[in-house]
RNA sequence: GUGAGCGUAGCUCAAUGGUUAGAGCACUGGACUGUGGCUCCAGCGGUUGUGGGUUCGAGUCCCAUCGCUCACC
């Protein structure tokens, strides 16, 4: 893996990270494909929506196929065809949202599977062979997810942990893989905290680092305060990873501040509960308003779904629980988060991302809705 | 035709004769940040089939009537 910028503009800059299987131009979002699929999609429509890179998660494909029986089918991305890079998480967040009798230890964590109950153990050097039998072309050291929220004590302990933990996943990953290695610093919403944590895992040594243990429950201020104290002073050579950020709010801060790469949940999982985001703010697509709106979801929209399907359609789709109201409202909230992103990339190079950031504040403030029901009353 | 049972929210059903008749689903609105297609929050919704009667008080007891279901002719 190879990473280079090529525009800044303030804190924020435009770059490229060369990998074996494709060019990933940040800033980036990787739609998040859990259990080797981004949910409802097939590879073919991801990448027409316009995804460069995928997350897959280790914890899950660990538990089941099993990072052994991915390795004899010749790895994650032939597994599960999708022809680009992959990203894998670690685990280390998995093993704090979702499993139950997690029993943390210096060695690493001991837990229960949310499958079926089984005990299981991931430490650093497991978590590693795991992600080398996956065979991503970018993995994630193993970190513990501070919980919010944490004392100060408690955030410091868990810290040295994962700086401890990171050592040991570099010694048994040493550089120059052909699997690039993000190590990731934590510390809650303690600042000189974040800053020591950040320290110690770039003196460890890594391809790329991210930021772990934000939007956890923490007010936004908070995180906002962490984020412009840590992205300007990460190493500007390095491609810098928040993640599971999000909300396109926290991207434009976070992107203002120097993070190039973000994965999440929303535009997915938002997308299969019925809330769509559109060039003109989010909307509802349950709402009743829309029952007979024979108008496309985002006009400004030219994915799939935008360009064939009425809201209507969308709506009667998404009440009737059919499979492709999933199908087409993931479609479209993927190829709009891209989008937004190219759009952002490009308001970097010209060096126009202040005012890129202020109006896009403002679209997705406002309430698409009640801007709609009120021009429908007057008309 | 005879007998029995049942009529309560859009649907399926609760509610010793005793506060303002409730719940689930549906519907309406909202939430969702390194994913369990989940879950959670809030709201709308009633002339208790109809008409009488008994009672301090009736969804509940009595009479009539209408409707539905089942059984038997």
């Amino acid at each position: 893996m190879k990473f280079s910028v090529i525009a800044s503009d303030g804190n924020s800059r435009a770059g490229i990270i060369e990998t074996e299987r494709g060019l990933v131009l940040t800033p980036q979002f990787m739609p998040v494909g859990t259990l080797g699929t981004v949910k409802s999609v097939s590879p073919e429509e991801l990448g027409n929506a316009g995804a460069e890179v995928m997350l897959c998660n280790t914890y899950h494909l660990y538990l089941r196929p099993g990072h052994e029986t991915i390795r004899r089918l010749g790895g994650v991305q032939k597994f599960i065809s999708w022809p680009g890079p992959v990203l894998t998480d670690s685990g280390g967040f998995q093993v704090y949202s979702l499993s139950r009798l997690r029993n943390i230890t210096p060695d690493g964590v001991e837990f229960r599977s949310h499958l079926d109950g089984s005990l299981h153990f991931i430490g650093p050097e497991k978590a590693m062979e795991i992600q080398q039998a996956l065979g991503a072309d970018i993995i994630m050291a193993f970190d513990e997810c501070t919980p919010y929220p944490s004392t100060y004590d408690y955030a410091l302990n868990s810290l040295r942990l994962t700086t401890e933990w990171a050592k040991r996943c570099r010694a048994v990953h040493p550089e120059g893989s052909s699997q690039a290695l993000f190590g990731i610093f934590q510390g809650s919403i303690y600042r000189d905290l974040r800053l020591k944590s950040l320290e110690e895992i770039v003196g460890t040594g890594f391809d790329g680092y991210a930021a772990g243990g934000l939007s956890v429950g923490e007010p936004k201020e908070l995180m906002y305060e962490i984020i412009h104290a840590t992205g300007p002073v990460m190493p500007a050579v390095k491609p810098r990873y928040l993640m599971g950020i999000g909300d396109l709010l926290d991207v434009l801060e976070a992107v203002e501040a120097g993070y190039d790469i973000f994965d999440c949940v929303m535009p997915t999982r938002n997308a299969r509960n019925g809330t769509l985001f559109t060039s003109t703010g989010r909307i509802s697509i349950k709402r009743a308003g829309f029952k007979e709106d024979p108008s496309p979801l985002d006009p400004e929209c030219s994915c799939y779904t935008c360009r064939n399907f009425s809201r209507a359609y969308l709506r009667h789709l998404y009440l009737s629980r059919e499979i492709l109201s999933m199908r087409l409202n993931t479609i479209h909230n993927l190829s709009f988060y891209i989008r937004f992103f190219r759009l952002m990339r490009d308001s970097i190079i010209r060096g126009e991302f202040t005012e890129f950031k202020r109006k896009w504040r403002e679209t997705l403030e406002r309430n698409f809705v009640t801007l709609h029901s009120r021009t429908l009353r007057t008309s």
